[in-house]
DNA sequence: TTGATTTGACCAAG
DNA sequence: CTTGGTCAAATCAA
């Protein structure tokens, strides 16, 4: 259990350090000679960045916040807190799984609106590094637009319950409300997430070399430009949502390690010190909204998002138990259940090898 | 052939 | 009843 808050931790911490390696890199890109479209993109990599950050944020305060006994720990829920009892272990009436209708509802839920400002931006956001495959999809009464239902391609084999639904705005079909439910458990997803992110930087990279050299700025490096706002719905049942397969340590290491120009994170790790305290006890299901317009379009009207916290917590999630065997969850034991702490070796190479 | 998408049916909740 | 969410067979695509 312990080790999907060290995994999201790490993640929250390898965001929060891009964000902050972003922005040193955006206040060298101040000068006249840097482009605007690097600075754009900085920005909106920086964006990108402290969204992630919050979301996971968002998440682990509800947890906290819905087990007593994590909540002096907050997000950086120490280890014993979640230890022992797990609530699923019956699980034996759900010949159905019919039922997945009941525990869908348990999963959490928030909701992310992106504006897309162009069209090939469009997957900037709209792709957010998780492989998500199509399951249905919906005219919802009122919209325009139909529903997109997806659910995490790993599911079958990984148990990862997370799953995600997109519709696209009536008003301005450039803005797609994309709203997540449950957390990814799924081992690959994060790594196609940092794999991005390394293309993404990468592009970045050439971008820059094509600036500095041709001075050929390139429209499609800035189209990732979308406006994203982000609130958490329901952050209903503390319960288990991670059963007992959880992410190996690794993914959110080896490729970032390697290259580029942001000098990648966790080399200065003095970011535990600057985060833990402020972020241990956010105002949980309250609206935890933010939003951006890197755009520089109007903002749109979507500020008061009421939260329905519908919490009924007597909804166990159970998922299948026999992940906890499949052979991916060996890799949870292939590297130490160490406490994550401000010395974690991210940037130690072989730490990911 | 395998994996993803489409789409109508089905189910639960209200 | 209606509606939103999911399933699953058919279909499409690599």
């Amino acid at each position: 259990m312990e080790k999907t808050s060290e995994w999201e931790q790490k993640t929250l911490i390898n965001e929060l350090t891009q964000g902050k390696d972003l922005a040193k890199q955006l206040r060298t890109h101040l000068n006249p000679s840097s482009s605007n479209e690097t600075r754009k993109f900085l920005v909106e990599k920086i964006l990108s960045s402290y969204e992630k950050a919050l979301s996971m944020l968002k998440w682990d305060a509800f947890v906290g916040e819905a087990r007593p006994t994590a909540a002096a720990g907050g997000m950086l829920e120490s280890p014993s807190s979640l230890a022992g009892s797990s609530p699923r272990s019956e699980g034996s009436d759900r010949d159905s799984n019919r039922d997945v209708y009941k525990k869908r509802k348990t999963l959490p839920r928030w909701t992310e609106q992106v504006r897309v400002c162009s069209e090939t931006g469009l997957e900037g956001h709209l792709d957010d590094g998780y492989s998500w495959r199509k399951y249905g999809q919906k005219d919802i009464l009122g919209a325009n637009y139909p529903r997109g239902y997806y659910r995490c391609t790993h599911r079958n084999v990984q148990g990862c319950l997370a799953t995600k639904q997109v519709q696209r705005s009536d008003e301005d079909p450039s803005i797609f409300e994309i709203t997540y439910r449950g957390r990814h458990t799924c081992i690959l997803a994060p790594r196609l997430i940092v794999a991005r992110e390394k293309e993404s930087k990468q592009r970045l990279q050439q971008q820059q070399h094509q600036q500095e050299k041709q001075k050929q700025p390139q429209e499609t490096f800035i189209e990732f430009g979308t406006g994203l706002n982000v609130k958490t719905e329901d952050l209903d049942t503390g319960e288990k949502i991670f059963p007992s397969f959880t992410f190996p340590s690794t993914p959110v290491g080896s490729e970032i390690v390697d290259d580029y120009i942001f000098s990648q994170t966790m080399a200065e790790n003095n970011f535990m010190g600057s985060f833990s305290p402020a972020f241990i006890s956010p105002a949980t299901s309250e609206s935890n909204y933010f939003q951006v317009s890197p755009c520089q379009m109007n903002n749109f009207g979507l500020g008061n998002n009421l939260q329905t916290s519908e919490s009924d917590l007597t909804e166990i999630i159970s998922a299948p138990t026999s992940v906890t065997n499949s052979p991916m969850g060996d890799l949870d034991f292939s590297l130490s259940p160490v406490d994550f702490d401000s010395n974690f070796p991210f940037d130690n190479p072989e730490f990911f090898a």
